[in-house]
DNA sequence: GAGCACTGC
């Protein structure tokens, strides 16, 4: 196994319109942060970058003044052909703006303000030149190969840049104060270090601890994949990634490139793999790729554990995943946050053994040894992380209690307060904190609390079987709507025909309805058809229908009759259903602010409705929702607009809380 | 204007 990274020694075909493609990618979002750091700082050490697109951005915002940029690779050959596709990607004759300098052979004029030399030649320049001055930043490029001119360019700068931009903790308040400083400063110089991920560390405490800047993780993958996929000998590569958006975004970048490479090099075929993606495109990466391509898969950390991919030889490693992690409040009214954090070290390691496991294998971590050595040995275990509200309701069944129970990870107070409160507001537990017979009931059912409670209420408003249909259907474990970014507007348009005005949960139901008149009228294959062309996943459908009936087989034990339905009759219908789901989603409900935004009724928290949502953009005087999901905003997931009448029902649980 | 992955009943 080995880490490392490194440049994209080879160049694209030369095209004019490239560096105006490069600009609409989403390679430049990363930009501004990078140039700031470079303003701020006169030593930066760059992680998981490389050498082509730095001096562009540098010179583009002006840091390097009337100076030119040096930019020094190790090897002749990454010299020329470096600077040949920066000329090529600023649109300019080789040796203009754009030029190299290496030993036998130059291309440079007047008029170059960026130069790729080798690191040679920077060294022989300082014996003609000992303050490199013409240079207002020089940029070492595979610092982490610590070849012996490298390192004594380092060394050299470390003094030269004492002279010429000051020394800042010594001789400053000995001279003349600050006119001195200010005169010193006058042609100062940048240097940015850009290293692979183990080295960087290194190369920071060496210039007095200098600021690391760790590249865009999304970009660094691309020039890493890239920089494989140019030098390194065949093999399918495995890319690990937080989520969907950034595995969409890293497919159409590399899709750019590939199209761009000499025609030589072999085509690039992505495979993207996520949990949300159609079961048909999840096999296609089993597939081997078509003859003569390199095979690229973009995972989430399903590729960490759930499934395996034979005949990887390459993994790169972002270092990211995304958790869902229970926010809580005592009220019961917390959120679950979705946000992209730091991976565990096991999780590292289980990621780079994805790698090699026919043959030798390759792991490119896009983060420092010290990063690793800052991670989580393993990841914190669900009961500090998830809400407890099942796992009280059973415990107190049990006789048992989250609060006196010995566990080896004691749960948080706030999210035992959280559970406590949710379990009262729902009838389950009484003002003494002990189990009700209602409580006792709703534990029976194979569902969360609150839909356990909104089952045992379908029956007071004459509608169990449609509620334990639509229960069904929010229970299953896989997603029932398949769609991806790009077939997203054709996928919300042929089920438009499943919406109800009232909102997500009729609409679901609708779709169960639906799902069942078809499979009575048509055989197997029909209906896989049928399910395709409606963008709804068939697996999950099934599964609905599985647990609908033994949702149904629990309800017979204890004597209840769920066939009453409301069967066709739309308006009050809904209303009945909804009546239903509002009793378990008691503090699951929002009220429209002037703002067009929504409140949370008995928590603090302003959110939206997602935009996957049918009630998404409409104005309804409340709401209630299945899932409260903080990502860029709070947003509320499953979403039905309830009535005045209902929201006044709420009024009664809101007294019975204070 | 947008979803990490599991599991159990």
């Amino acid at each position: 196994m080995r880490t490392h990274s490194g440049p994209i020694a080879e160049g694209s075909k030369p095209t004019l319109s490239m560096k105006e493609q490069r600009e609409r990618l989403p390679i430049a979002q990363g930009r501004d942060a990078l140039i700031r750091e470079i303003r701020e700082n006169d030593v930066t050490v760059l992680v998981g970058e490389t050498g082509s697109e730095i001096p562009q951005y540098l010179l583009e915002a002006g840091i390097a003044g009337d100076g030119m940029i040096a930019v020094t690779q190790p090897r002749k050959v990454a010299a020329t052909s470096l600077a040949t596709r920066v000329a090529t990607e600023q649109g300019v004759a080789l040796g203009s703006l754009v030029g190299y300098s290496v030993r036998f052979d130059e291309a440079s004029s007047s008029s170059t303000r960026i130069k790729y030399v080798t690191d040679g030649m920077l060294v022989r320049e300082l014996l003609s030149d000992e303050a490199l001055s013409k240079y207002s930043v020089i940029i070492i490029d595979e610092a982490h190969e610590r070849t012996l001119r490298t390192d004594l360019l380092l060394a050299n700068l470390k003094t030269i840049q004492k002279k010429r931009n000051g020394d800042p903790e010594g001789s400053r308040s000995s001279r003349t104060g600050k006119e001195k400083a200010r005169v010193e400063r006058r042609n100062p110089l940048k240097v940015v270090i850009m290293s692979a991920t183990l080295d960087a560390e290194k190369f920071s405490k060496y210039y007095g601890n200098a600021k690391v800047f760790q590249a865009d993780y999304v970009d660094s993958a691309m020039r890493t994949f890239f920089q494989i996929h140019i030098d390194q000998t065949p093999g399918d590569v495995l890319i690990f990634l937080p989520g969907q958006e950034d595995i969409e975004n890293l497919e159409k970048t590399i899709q750019l490139f590939a199209k761009r490479l000499p025609a030589q090099t072999p085509g690039v075929a992505i495979y993207p793999m996520y949990a949300a993606l159609p079961p048909s495109q999840q096999s296609a990466i089993f597939l081997p790729a078509p003859h003569g391509m390199r095979k690229c898969i973009l995972a989430t950390n399903i590729a960490e554990t759930s499934i395996t991919i034979p005949g990887i030889k390459y993994v790169i490693d972002t270092g990211k995943c995304k958790e869902k992690r229970y926010l809580s409040r005592d009220s019961g009214t917390g959120f679950d946050t979705l946000l992209t954090k730091d991976i565990t070290q096991s999780s590292a390691m289980q990621r780079a053994g994805r790698a090699g496991r026919e043959g030798p294998g390759f792991c490119f971590r896009l983060f420092t040894e010290d990063a690793y050595h800052s991670m989580p040995l393993s990841a914190e275990p669900e009961i500090r992380r998830v809400t407890l509200t099942s796992s009280l309701l059973q415990l107190k069944c049990l006789g048992q209690d989250l609060e006196t129970l010995e566990f080896i990870d004691k749960p948080d107070p706030d999210s035992i307060a959280s559970a406590l409160s949710t379990l009262y507001l729902l009838g389950a537990l009484d003002d003494t904190k002990s189990l009700t017979p209602l409580g006792r009931q709703m534990a029976h059912f194979p569902l969360e609390p609150s839909y356990a409670r909104a089952l045992l209420a379908s029956f007071s408003h004459s509608c169990p079987s449609d509620v334990i249909s639509l229960l069904s259907v929010l229970s299953t474990s896989s997603k029932l709507y398949v769609d991806t970014t790009s077939n997203r507007e054709e996928a919300a348009e042929s089920r438009r025909k499943f919406r109800a005005g009232s909102g997500d949960h009729v609409t679901l139901l609708n779709v169960l309805r639906a799902y069942e008149e078809v499979k009575e009228q048509v055989k197997g294959k029909e209906r896989k058809e049928w399910c395709k062309a409606q963008f709804l996943n068939e697996r999950c459908l099934n599964e609905a229908l599985e647990i609908r009936s033994q949702l149904r087989g629990v309800c017979e034990r204890f004597q209840l009759d769920w066939r009453d339905s409301v069967g066709e009759q739309k308006q009050g219908g809904d209303e009945a259903i909804l009546q239903s789901m509002l009793a378990g989603l008691v503090n699951q409900a929002a009220f429209l602010q002037a703002d067009g935004s929504y409140k949370q009724i008995m928590g603090p928290e302003t959110i939206k409705i997602h935009p996957s949502s049918s009630l998404c953009d409409k104005k309804v005087p409340a709401i209630i929702y299945d899932e409260l999901v903080y990502t860029s905003h709070i947003y509320a997931r499953g979403v039905s607009a309830i009535s005045r009448s209902a929201l006044q029902e709420l009024a009664v649980f809101r007294r019975r809380e204070t």
